[in-house]
DNA sequence: GACAAACGACTACATATGTAGTCTAATGCC
DNA sequence: GGCATTAGACTACATATGTAGTCGTTTGTC
């Protein structure tokens, strides 16, 4: 098995960038800026900078098309939710995570489905304790 | 209603922190300093600094007692942690929350009770679904 | 083929954060 | 009562982050 990549660290605003990515697969930086959520009343310099700097952590990769880039995920999206996921209960809890957990629970926002789901995600996990 | 206040922004190093307080209620700057966990290697001037700064924006206060301060939580854990992954929630998630929820189930250290309990909390949220 | 528009590279700068160090005043020990 | 210790206040400095701007080059348009 190859050598397990750390995945980089993204800040917030370059999470945001990477979930348009994430969504669209491939785009070239105007268009990801037009695909971002307006409100964030970033300027299209700020959203190029983000780029340049997620492309310099590993995050992205691009294809150089003419004069111009398509950039495109380098990290998948579960690795990365993941990794950050860790580094949340890592962060918050000291001893006991179910209360981060449960303050998940009431944060999201869940279809029966999902609630189906996640309580199956549940059981197993009780069947099945240790990793 | 008092206007809601928005609890402060706490870095990694500083939750670290706010988790010993949190634990143990009131320690003076170098009850702290020993009982966080081994392995930081921060100097104990640093754990000064990070508690000035917790002190500055407001998630600890203090009260004198003779030279020295006895640093106390200004802001409750659950308050703080609700808000963190209230914030977290926001960076990850673009559609569904479920993904992200499930990986933080599958990351979480779980006794059978506290299953039981997040299944129970899973279904009132599906029996209640709006908030 | 000249010129405006657009692109990527590089630069800029304020604030946050990690990680301490210095300085001055109070305190406790002998 | 003098001196080493300890405390808090203030200062320091490198890197990360938010938020752009400038510059030289390429390219599409007429």
């Amino acid at each position: 098995m190859v050598a397990q990549e750390t995945p980089p660290i993204l800040s917030p605003a370059e999470w945001e960038v990477m979930k348009v990515l994430w969504d669209h697969g491939q785009l070239a930086a105007r268009d990801v800026f037009a695909r971002l959520p307006q409100g964030h009343g970033w300027a299209y310099k700020t959203v190029k900078t983000l780029l340049s700097r997620l492309v310099a952590k590993g995050a992205l990769a691009y294809d150089q098309v003419g004069n111009s880039y398509l950039y495109r995920p380098a990290v998948t999206r579960q690795k990365m939710t993941r990794a950050e996921v860790r580094s949340v209960f890592r962060r918050l809890i000291s001893e006991a995570s179910s209360p981060v957990l449960a303050q998940f629970i009431e944060e999201a926002d869940l279809t029966a489905a999902e609630i189906r789901q996640l309580k199956r995600q549940l059981d197993e996990k009780r069947d099945r304790p240790a990793r």
